[in-house]
DNA sequence: ACGGGCCTTCCCCCCGGTGGAAGCCGGGCG
DNA sequence: CGCCCGGCTTCCACCGGGGGGAAGGCCCGT
């Protein structure tokens, strides 16, 4: 808890840093082994992963043999090593990772269906949000959206949603640290990020153009759970120009209202709840039974 | 304490009650923490994990801390502790595992659309398949098939396309091994698995009819990659009796085929490759543009 | 043949991990 | 109200597993 954030060098992408700091237990030099793993680095040889944890080469063997018995690391035939399995099966179990994917993904089917754009369901975790599913446009190949990626917060749509409607405590924290800048538009300023952030919460909408992406737009709406918090947002990327930015907007409201009815959030569900917010996208989508 | 170890009967010999996976190890430990939870066991409670790991509650105390710190395990607002996103972000880099699922996915995604059906991308771990993905049909709830989820190989459409088409020495172990039943009608024999594995290689498609599942028909045919091995088997599941077996062969085999020739396997590739098994399943396939 | 990566094995010393025990909280019950 | 019980957290002294230096094997490219 003390420590910052769980998360504080994972926004790095491109370089390889070295989690060195503080692999002083046997149990972190294990976590150590396993974070040298990384979207890009994702097959690594012995001595790779032996210089990218900071651990010795004997260390690193003895443990690397230990999560390759245990299945969570496996050795592809060139001899390099790389995650297993068992780490998938293990990953599929996150609560709000692919539990929530597991429900919500033939609602984004339907949207992906409908808007043939790319569509994005994220999770916040720490400063970062984390794609929890992705469906990817047919011809735009979008690589920086893949299932398990982890940007900031403040640099997509989604993740403006998330932290619109995080704890005030975390927003806090977050608008004290540097926002890094992706593109020459990407919202720096941490008094314009907070004017933004208030007109996501007043409107429910997130409208992020060319934030992370060159040439990209991205909208976003919450998705909300049992107790009408939100629990993730459901977003769309499209090529800039290509659509009206408030063409998309009904149908994405609609698919997160389906995915946050199916979570039970009450202002969702028509009967009990407050009766808020009716159907400003009545009909249009086939209604989901279960 | 006194955790009842089924070794019971040595009475007075050294207590060796080693934690229940032999990890008698640290990073067994660890491992054997993240081992407690599974598909029936999402959530758990301290004390939950140190008896189904076998450890202390001391020890899993301050390993339970160390996997939290680290974003490995998460605490939910009840206490109860689930597997955390850092797992699902490390699960997403298995190179058979989302990495494949990726690519996938859009042809997967239309055979669903075309086929309405279960659609299920599996590859093989030891001697289970593991769902690298897993469309759910609209209706049918058939909770079987998750992402990440497991099952033996002698009973899925799918695991029996991986074990068909595995090495001769897998095929040898799984087949000395007690094959496990769920239906009056899964394969146990030893024998009738041999001939239906064959029946599976000669024909290149296995139709598993009420193994796993009463009352669900699975399709099944291999995916090939670069040097055209098997590593993958792509199926469907429908219900039993609503369509005939081989009204989705072609489908599914158009299907593979595509995901194959994504994967750069010679025998789906039309130009370049051997010209090696010409085309046994000929035509009939509409062609991926791309 | 030589040098340099990379991987694997061996072994002794030391330090971090282990687990017993005790303290804390909260809730159920008599 | 006080007791007990189950779950969680903290503390501490002992000891056995882990760390890493070093050496050997393999396979490159020079």
């Amino acid at each position: 808890m003390a420590v910052p954030t769980p998360t504080a060098a994972a926004t790095e992408s491109q370089p390889a840093r070295l989690p060195v700091g503080g692999a002083a237990t046997a149990a972190g030099r294990v976590l150590a082994v396993l974070s040298a793993f990384g979207p890009t680095h994702p097959s690594l040889t012995l001595s790779e992963i032996s210089r990218r944890s900071g651990l010795t080469l004997t260390t690193t063997h003895r443990l690397v043999g230990e999560l390759r018995q245990w299945g969570g690391l496996e050795r592809g035939p060139d001899g390099r090593y790389a995650i297993g399995l068992r780490l998938l099966e293990l990953g599929a179990l996150a609560p709000h990772g692919l539990q929530l994917r597991e429900l919500a993904l033939p609602y984004l089917d339907d949207l992906h269906q409908a808007t043939r754009a790319n569509v994005h369901l994220a999770v916040r975790d720490g400063a970062d949000g984390v794609y929890v599913e992705a469906l990817r446009a047919r011809g735009a190949v979008q690589v920086l959206s893949r299932l398990g990626g982890r940007w900031p917060l403040h640099a997509t749509g989604t993740g403006q949603v998330l932290l619109a409607f995080a704890d005030r405590e975390v927003q806090d924290e977050l608008l004290q640290a540097r926002l890094k800048r992706f593109t020459p538009d990407t919202i720096t300023d941490v008094g314009e990020l907070r004017r933004v952030l208030a007109e996501v919460r007043r409107t429910g909408v997130a409208i992020a153009d060319n934030q992370l992406t060159p040439d990209a737009l991205a909208i976003a709406v919450p998705v909300r759970g049992r107790r009408d918090e939100v629990v993730a947002a459901l977003g769309v990327t499209v090529q800039r120009g290509t659509v009206p930015s408030h063409a998309l907007a009904p149908a994405l409201a609609a698919t997160a209202r389906g995915i946050s009815r199916a979570l039970g959030s009450p202002s969702a569900t028509p009967e009990a709840g407050g009766a808020i917010r009716a159907s400003r996208t009545g009909g249009a989508m086939t209604p989901r039974s279960r």
